[in-house]
DNA sequence: CGGGGCATTGATCCGCCTCAAGTGTAGTGG
DNA sequence: CCACTACACTTGAGGCGGATCAATGCCCCG
């Protein structure tokens, strides 16, 4: 007897996919075995180094992708340089906008990530057939635009302090959303990348990183490395309450 | 002979939703004529003054609603009361969430303003039932997210100047989509609230619409009343390029 | 006339930016 | 093994833009 047969989970569907966590929580979860198996046949997997773009800002889009690891920052940028990053994007989330033909904003690798590119037209055509998919992809719209919103207020109303800190918490409820009292992870943006977050220059970051940890908020293991002690202090520290 | 009859747009529409601008451009547009009877049985018209909540940050929802002529406005407020206004909505925008039933920010009339109002249940049948309805939702949260990232990148990277010029361009922008070289319009927002939006005080904005006005990029006829005698120029002030 | 909202204007202060120098740390080649 | 460079980050000194505090002007309404 095949042992297959016996996953109703894996039957069918596609080998590449099986072990894929887009297909939980992300948009390929969504999907029948038969669409799976379609969509996989012209579907690549691809690696993006840091600081490579996904799509750039006015360009063409061809075709949309799924996080399957790492992250990936939404930036604008304005004619005479100055940019804003205005999301972050982990996996297993969708890169791109079905039916518009031109992004608004670059999408660039903010650290060595791996992609499942799809071709326009299919993505396009499934999301005509199934109303799952087009609900999947409203439900993260509805989750960035949350995000998006929260972060006007730290950009608007907060303080370098408070958005120094608020950074470190959002990162860490992102990387790890079950909260323990303490944790340590890496920083998967560079000084320059969190400036630009925040809408802060790089030294002032750099500044109030090394206040939080003469205040004993962080630890920091080396530049990429921090371990928050008390994440309720680091809430408190971002003006959470 | 029933002149009606001739009318293949009305023929069958409830009487209160023949006139109604939410039928062209707002999710009542998508809606099939049947569908409308019923909506219209249990919808209510309602004014709602400048000043006066819709839905309460934190407050349970129990209705949803289509603005028909006014402005909203939509903000978030930290515990020791600093406040940011985070989106601007113009008839006919479609206001709450279907399926979530806690705001995370306030709704508030920003001028006098005419709702039409939806018990929640229906607005959410309807939604399983129709696709067409989903995807209008849809289409105005990528809307919203994309203003959200525009003002993003204003609020983290502009200065106060170019911070005032955007918000007067953007209000020219929403309330007359046909650009004209010039034009003359009344801010739906108080100094208050422009300061809230714009992330500055209230004196800022107050100091920087003056030093506009004396480089001629407008002209204040009073408090409220602006003109823009250069479409152009006001969006170069804004750094828009 | 007086009072109460709003908005403007002025004077001063402070937080963050700017510019400039210094400190790791990793990679490269002698 | 140790210069040598490259790059990211930190630290310092000074200036400026926007906040703060306070006074004044302008309407609308009683």
């Amino acid at each position: 007897m095949d042992m297959m047969r016996k996953d109703i989970h894996n039957s069918e569907v596609p080998v590449v996919c099986r072990s894929c966590e887009a297909r939980h929580g992300g948009v390929c979860g969504v999907l029948t075995p038969q669409q799976l198996v379609e969509l996989s046949k012209h579907s690549t997997r691809k690696v993006v180094h840091a600081g490579n773009e996904v799509v750039g800002q006015g360009e063409r889009v061809a075709s949309y992708s799924n996080i399957l690891k790492g992250v990936i920052k939404l930036s604008k940028m304005m004619a005479d340089g100055r940019q804003q990053i205005v999301g972050l994007q982990f996996a297993p989330d969708f890169i791109g906008r079905p039916f518009h033909h031109e992004s608004t904003l670059t999408a660039e690798a903010a650290t060595d990530t791996e992609v499942c590119v799809f071709p326009k037209p299919i993505i396009e055509r499934l999301v005509s057939e199934s109303s799952n998919l087009e609900h999947q992809l409203h439900n993260q719209a509805l989750k960035e635009l949350d995000e998006a919103r929260d972060w006007m207020l730290t950009l608007g109303r907060k303080t370098a302090q408070e958005k120094v800190a608020s950074f470190l918490y959002l990162i860490a409820t992102h990387l790890d959303p079950e909260k323990g009292e303490s944790m340590t992870y890496e920083l998967p943006l560079s000084r320059a990348d969190i400036a630009d977050f925040l809408g802060l220059t790089i030294e002032t970051v750099s500044r109030q990183m090394t206040k939080l940890r003469k205040d004993g908020v962080i630890q920091i293991e080396n530049n990429r490395l921090v371990t928050v002690p008390d994440m309720d202090r680091l809430s408190r520290a971002a003006g959470n309450d």
